[in-house]
DNA sequence: CCTACCGATCGGTAGG
DNA sequence: CCTACCGATCGGTAGG
């Protein structure tokens, strides 16, 4: 009789949800069987079944707990930095870190979002809007106080946001480059451009 | 009995490829069912089976599509244009009409490529390798001549292909925007900067 | 192009 | 936590 391993502050349930993540990362929510998930932790499937109430509830609490992460950062961002420019930079730096730090949970929010079941899948999308429609507020801002060349606000998040996020082909590389110094490089390209 | 539509100058098979893209785009490959292909289609799935091989098959053919125009483009390019930055805006602007014109298709090897089987799924990535390594080499050049910054080759193609990209996000959004403003906008972000 | 059907696998439940 | 099992659905084949 096999046992779910859990280390200490941490509950089965946030156990079974990370090796999820994994999985779901690695090969597509569909793709992926409970009895997969369940032999990857020792035990057989309808044991999974005891913490969680079905797989569509696994995929959901990843994506909301990602999405509340950037949610409840971009809303320090917004009361503690001072310039446009200076929040752009620091929203930067937290998806770097983000992305590199919790990588399956962000890659599958990112990628597997779709197959949340309503009314969750909307509650997800306009939270991602919602999301959206601050920086690009913050980018006006930044037009507005001459601190921003005058784009389109929309473009212009969608190229950071996408940019920020193409760090997925990036982990797992060879890295002749830390962390640091990736932040800089891609806060400097995304700001200042490349041409010299 | 009913019979798979297809206009002229296009097989049976290259419809049946289309509308699955279209399916895999929307619901991911494995979500895709070859009888919910088929009923799009107005045929039984059986039928499918007179004119492909397999469901393996027609993300293969998406795949290795979109992967061999997105090549023969940058043979082009790096024959005819001059400046590593004219050559560098050739790029990010083919690929803006390529995921606006072809947007299915380009999600999908995009997206779905992971479900390809070896020794093609090998192959894929083989390739996509190989032209990001060209558009390195291509920085490195502009970086040697002094049109470019010194900046790291492999973060600034992330940061490009990266963000081009994210222009899945964009398609099908109202438009107050032309794909040209678009184009622009997002040239002239990856290549100057956004500070004033 | 269809009907009829195959073995395999799916998410999940019953009951202990 | 398991065994036993459910109905549903999957990709694909046989045969016409």
């Amino acid at each position: 009789m096999a046992k779910i391993q859990s280390g200490k502050n941490v509950t089965k349930k946030e156990t079974i949800i990370q090796k999820a993540a994994y999985l779901f990362k690695t090969k597509g929510y569909s793709a992926t069987s409970m009895r997969e998930l369940a032999n990857t932790l020792g035990v057989e499937a309808p044991s999974l079944y005891n913490y969680i109430g079905s797989k569509s509830e696994l995929i959901q609490a990843i994506c909301s707990k990602v999405m509340s992460e950037f949610t409840i950062n971009l809303d320090a961002i917004e009361n503690n930095s001072e310039t446009a420019i200076s929040k752009l930079e620091a929203i930067v730096r937290f998806h770097i870190q983000k992305m590199l730090n919790n990588f399956d949970e962000v890659f599958v929010a990112n990628h597997e979002w779709k197959h949340l079941k309503e009314p969750l899948l909307s509650t997800f999308l306009n939270q991602r809007r919602s999301y959206e429609k601050r920086l690009m507020i913050l980018i006006e801002n930044g037009v507005e106080k001459n601190e921003v060349r005058p784009i389109n606000p929309y473009v212009a998040v969608l190229t950071i946001l996408s940019a920020v996020r193409g760090l997925e082909f990036w982990y797992g590389h060879k890295k002749n480059v830390t962390q640091l110094e990736l932040e800089n490089e891609m806060v400097n390209h995304l700001l200042n451009g490349i041409i010299k």
